[in-house]
RNA sequence: CGCGGGAUGGAGCAGUCUGGUAGCUCGUUGGGCUCAUAACCCAAAGGUCGUUGGUUCAAAUCCGGCUCCCGCAA
């Protein structure tokens, strides 16, 4: 496959280990990542995980502000196929159709279930028992090309967003390495999205990171691995806000929701709607990271008990 | 110069407004109690109060510079 000449479009993390697949197994010839953004209260410049890693491999970096419009440098370059992964833009449908062996994308989810940019933490926060890995052609619509490849893997009852888009990374890695020797030979087959069972994960709002203790115990734990590591689950005490990062699930009493009912060695128990949640690991603003044991012997516990998160 | 919070024994915090040589909840170490314990009781060790100048008889505390960490907004 080192003939083929490959673009890649992609930008974050996810894409990497996919990006670092191609450049071993493929002839990748130019690379197109979202634009430098200015990040942080420092104002410095960071380059996407994609940017880094091409450039580590000096190849070319094409970082257009509107994909839509500026483009003819992809078209210049008569690429083979162009691969996208998490890229952030709509792409223009000439470039869908112009490569040899059109454009597809990996797309973190089993189409077409869970179009959208957030498919990883919406199937943990919706409580999905397995999410996956499809390969697909691109149409004009998000996501909604025809199925080249699809693989499915387990959601573990602990796994959060972080471990599971590891792991979907990676099988996502691997699916493309197979689907596209498939491709290049000639022997793909692909399949039309049944529009009826689409369901859509667009991007989390920062309304979605709030927790509410009126919903059960199971939703709130889903709700809380579903955004961590990031963006975070959160709510507030005292007035201010505070991220919650992990927690388990407790027993069943008779307070009422976003009440703490307990501080002990192992969290701070915080009733829902059935059960409670033991929250272990949390962060104030402008603190650290910590455990709940910490938390509780800074606050005093019994300043914590009786008192509510509010939403 | 986008807005804001923070830096105090190993951890999390109080004390800063109203200057007078440091306290709380834990952890650690030693001892005790107990069939036993992550539980309880007793004791001990451990701090240049981020850094650097200044004011003062005296600075964690007041004033200026610097470094680092974090929340929001983008």
């Amino acid at each position: 496959m080192k003939d083929k000449k490959v673009v890649f479009m992609g930008t974050p993390s996810f894409a990497v280990p996919i990006l670092e697949m191609l450049i071993k197994e493929t002839n990748v010839i130019l690379v197109v990542t979202q634009p430098d953004k200015i990040v942080g209260r420092e104002k410095i410049i960071k380059y996407s995980p994609v940017k880094e890693v091409t450039l580590k491999n000096n190849i070319e970096v094409f970082q257009p502000e509107k994909i839509k419009e500026d483009y003819q440098r992809i078209i210049d370059l008569n690429p083979d196929i162009i691969i996208t992964c998490a890229y952030g833009q709509i792409i223009p449908s000439v470039l869908l159709t112009t490569p040899k062996f059109k454009a597809i994308n990996v797309h973190a989810s089993l189409l077409p279930k869970l179009r959208g940019g957030a498919p990883i933490h919406k199937a943990i926060i919706e409580g999905y028992k397995e999410t996956g890995i499809t390969i697909m052609y691109m149409s004009e619509k998000m996501d909604a090309g025809d199925i080249i490849k699809q693989k499915a893997i387990k959601i573990e009852n602990e796994d959060n967003v972080g471990l599971l888009h590891d792991k979907l990374s990676q099988l996502g890695k691997d699916l493309l390495l197979e689907t596209l020797s498939l491709i290049f030979s000639g022997q793909n087959k692909s399949l039309a999205q049944n529009e009826e069972d689409v369901t859509y994960a667009y991007n989390i709002t920062r309304e979605e990171e709030k927790i509410s203790f009126n919903l059960s115990a199971l939703e709130v734990y889903n709700k809380v691995r579903g955004l961590y590591p990031w963006p975070t689950a959160n709510a507030t005490l005292f007035g201010k806000e505070i991220k919650i990062l992990k927690c388990s699930i407790g027993k069943e009493t008779n307070k009422n929701p976003g009440e703490i009912v307990e501080c002990d060695k192992t969290g701070i128990h915080v009733m829902c709607k059935d059960k409670t949640i033991i929250i272990t690991h949390l962060k104030e603003a402008g603190k650290k990271e910590m455990s709940a044991v910490e938390f509780i012997n800074g606050k005093k516990k019994e300043n914590l008990i009786g008192e509510k998160f509010n939403e």
